[in-house]
RNA sequence: UGCCGGAUCGUCUAAUGGCAGGACAGCAGUCUCUGAAUCUGCUUAUCAAGGUUCGAAUCCUUGUCCGGCAACCA
């Protein structure tokens, strides 16, 4: 679309803009408009602004302004000066005068409720109030005062002067600027008066030159207004409003008034929990701020609403951190073993690389082992399921990077709970397979001596369940998964990891990926939280043996054929003589039914059958086609192309001077600037050529010329038929006859 | 029920009227001192019915379903 306007000359450079409220936090669903933003504009070398839309003094403030920019700049953009739409006050105000002047804007003195009364329906039209009709200089009086502070809050607005009667409630004369006797965060007093979004959001952006500008999906009604805005306020550039989906997110919610909610009652710790979809909360956990990039890109942009899984983001979030996380042994829920076999006092110092195979970075720490150590718990069964590769009594399993380990004795506490464990290690196994044997599990280890203890927060998703939010019938608080956040307060780490880079993203081993809390942590008493788990294979497998999954949900199935008698529409159509007649010149029924709807387009084809003196059928299906699909953009009297143009092209088609495909090339260039057809088709050499000997040369050489793909249609993809003749068509220059070429395509191939 | 949008694998998203492709998820296998990662292979989709066309996800018609819109919020 930007490519289109460049090559229309409509602009010569890009200007887009991230335009927020500072009233609250920016999430993962600015991010992608972020990227989005500051993306084309980097791609077009052109520039995004960052403006805020403050024009509400009761909501807005510094904090949220400053936390805003941290967002962007940690997003990884980059703006010139920050711009500020309170700083265009002056400006909206001069034009709000010229629309009153222009006899497009009043002022209002009726209270909200009558004119929210008179505003009308979605089916009854509004009615126009007292005030409508004030002349330009009452109105420009009573306008300045509102703005030198005489009324109160409420007494007068200023409204546009549109239609009371229009299909889109937002043109029955939308409020333009209400009285607002605050402090604005940043003008302090020096206004009352505050303009409405929809009339200073397209003024901001004209003002900036900004000449995309980007929204979501619910603006779309508001698209008429932004450009009666842009257009009767004789603003200096004509920006464009484009809309598109904003995300919606699995298993999380991304509005403001709920991710306020959830903040405001104590839900989460603060707009920086890390279970939250903030920007904030997303940093404080310790998510890359390339993996929202790279999300924002995967996600794609569209116009169609749609719900991103969870899972995708898990995906961005794991595939970024596993070539940059030095890998560590960290026991979350600690269990004891005694090596029976190693001496008490006993400490060695292992070689354990801190990368695997797989990652191309090198470096190794010195990793203690000694006769206590901590395992998982959950590494341990005492009687083990079907497939199990950890401990159990009597087996075996490799410590990461120690020795194979085997567990003889369990001792247990008065509840029979496993308190510790007495094993015996495989001496020759350190770096060496054991012999014999093989050994199915590795797990991970700290030593009880050379332990750290430390906190981990594991975070989960902060709903349970996939679309919080959307059940009328229930608060969405009652969605909250009460597990999306666990703390192991005992938790034993190797100590390598201590003094390290506080920002260095580790894995431990079989867990997941971990970053130090940048609030809570200190060196004595270090405290990780959880980024993202690593995919886990096991649960999957252990949880399987659940009743199988229920069939997927039919699909629906093809709906009842369309009795034509029934619909209501075509009955009408088809009482109407005019629809008989038609029928009755041979036009099908179906074409029948579009003529018959619209006089305009009966008279044009009554026109070109006139010139054309073609069979009425073909004329009939070229106009039902053709011309229809033109009104859907503009009028038809807007149309530069004649019936009698139009009779002559059909004339071409019936007596094959053209082909039915190069005809729509003509008439996409008749529908552009009124060529005479004939003229097109001479011009462009489109005369359709039905000679077999001269088709047949073309045909060979395309056949020659794609060996690879011939062999493919010959192996049974005869799908390339199409691709095929394309080609044919295309070397033609578009003037082969295509049924000719296909037959003569189907005897080569 | 007025206006405006939308509908392609389970999910997200591509395809000047010419090979329905990619990603995630899933499945199977491979490998493994992380039940991770890697690697290999596989399954799965054009809302429906008509029409136009040599050829339709794409154009036309009708219908179905879904979303948005009646704040002195943005």
């Amino acid at each position: 679309m930007i490519d289109e306007d460049l090559a229309a000359g409509r602009h010569t450079r890009v200007v887009t803009r991230f335009p927020p409220e500072p009233n609250g936090f920016l999430h993962i669903g600015h991010a992608k408009s972020i990227c989005l933003n500051f993306g084309i504009a980097l791609d077009y070398q052109g520039k995004c602004n960052l403006r805020f839309d403050d024009t509400n003094p009761l909501t807005e403030n510094e904090s949220y302004v400053r936390a805003i920019e941290a967002d962007v700049r940690w997003l990884g953009f980059e703006w010139g000066a920050t711009a500020y739409a309170s700083d265009y006050f002056e400006f909206m105000f001069e034009r709000a005068e010229l629309l009153i002047r222009k006899g497009l804007a009043y002022v209002d003195s009726e209270t909200q409720d009558e004119i929210a009364a008179k505003r009308g329906t979605i089916h009854e039209a509004g009615r126009a109030g007292a005030f409508r009709d004030r002349s330009v200089a009452e109105n420009l009086d009573l306008f300045s005062r509102m703005r030198a502070g005489e009324f109160a809050d409420g007494a007068h607005v200023l409204r546009a002067k549109i239609d009371l009667a229009h299909t889109n409630l937002l043109m029955r004369d939308p409020l333009l600027y209400r009285i607002r006797h605050a402090s604005h965060y940043r003008r302090g007093e020096s206004w009352c008066i505050y303009p409405m979004y929809d009339y200073a959001h397209p003024l901001e952006d004209a003002y900036e030159g900004v000449t995309h500008s980007l929204c979501s999906l619910e603006f779309e009604t508001h698209r008429p207004l932004y450009d009666w805005v842009v257009r009767e306020t004789e603003a200096p550039c004509r920006p464009q409003q484009i809309e598109f989906a904003r995300l919606v997110l699995s298993y999380t919610v991304l509005s403001k008034r709920y991710l306020m909610q959830l903040v405001k009652e104590g839900h989460v710790s603060g707009w920086d929990d890390p279970r939250l979809p903030t920007l904030a909360g997303l940093r404080r956990r310790g998510v890359l701020p390339q993996s929202i990039r790279r999300f924002a890109d995967m996600v794609g942009v569209a116009r169609a609403n749609s719900t991103v899984d969870m899972g995708k983001l898990e995906f961005v979030l794991r595939d970024d951190l596993s070539p940059i996380a030095p890998r560590v042994l960290c026991v979350l829920d600690p269990l004891e073993v005694v090596v029976t076999n190693w001496p008490e006092e006993r400490t060695d110092w292992l070689d354990a690389s801190l990368w695997p195979a797989d990652v191309a970075m090198e470096g190794t720490r010195r990793l203690p082992f000694g006769r206590r150590l901590w395992i998982e718990r959950g590494d341990f069964a005492e009687t083990p399921p079907k497939g199990w590769h950890r401990l159990s009594p009597g087996a075996e399993v490799r410590l990461r990077h120690a020795y194979v380990l085997r567990c003889d004795a369990v001792e247990r506490d008065a509840s029979g709970a496993a308190v510790r464990l007495l094993c015996t290690a495989d001496l020759a196994t350190l770096n060496a397979a054991p012999v014999g044997r093989k050994v199915p599990g590795t797990i991970h280890w700290v030593a009880a001596d050379h332990a750290v203890a430390c906190e981990i927060r594991l975070y989960d998703r902060l709903f349970s369940t996939e679309a919080p939010g959307t059940d009328e019938a229930r608060s969405f608080l009652t969605e909250l998964n009460p597990a999306s956040l666990v703390v192991m307060r005992d938790a034993k780490i190797e100590p390598s990891v201590v003094g390290s880079d506080p920002v260095t993203r580790w894995q431990f081993e079989r867990q997941g990926y971990f970053q130090a809390d940048p609030v809570d942590s200190t060196p004595s008493r270090p405290v990780f939280n959880r980024i993202v788990t690593l995919k886990d294979g096991w649960t999957k497998v252990a949880t399987r043996e659940e009743p199988a999954a229920p069939a997927p949900r039919a699909k629906a199935g093809p709906q009842p054929a369309q009795n034509p008698v029934t619909s209501s529409k075509r009955l009408s159509a088809r009482a109407d003589p005019t629809h008989a007649a038609l029928v009755a010149r041979g036009v099908d029924v179906d074409t029948a039914d579009v003529l018959a709807a619209d006089e305009a387009l009966l008279a044009f084809f009554d026109g070109a059958v006139a010139r054309s003196a073609a069979d009425p059928a073909l004329v009939a299906r070229w106009v039902a086609n053709e011309i229809v699909r033109e009104t859907k953009t503009r009028r038809l009297a807007d149309i530069p192309v004649t019936p009698q143009a139009f009779g002559d092209l059909v004339k071409l088609i019936a007596d094959g001077t053209v082909s039915a495909s190069a005809a729509k090339d003509v008439f996409a260039r008749m529908a552009k600037d009124g060529t005479d057809p004939g003229a097109i088709v001479a011009d462009a050499g489109l005369r359709q050529v039905s000679d077999a000997s001269a088709l047949g040369a073309v045909v060979d050489a395309v056949v020659a010329g794609h060996a690879a793909d011939v062999a493919r249609y010959r192996a049974g993809k005869t799908q390339l038929l199409g691709f095929f003749v394309g080609k044919v068509l295309q070397a033609s220059g578009g003037s082969a006859n295509p049924a000719m070429v296909r037959e003569l395509l189907l005897a080569r191939l």
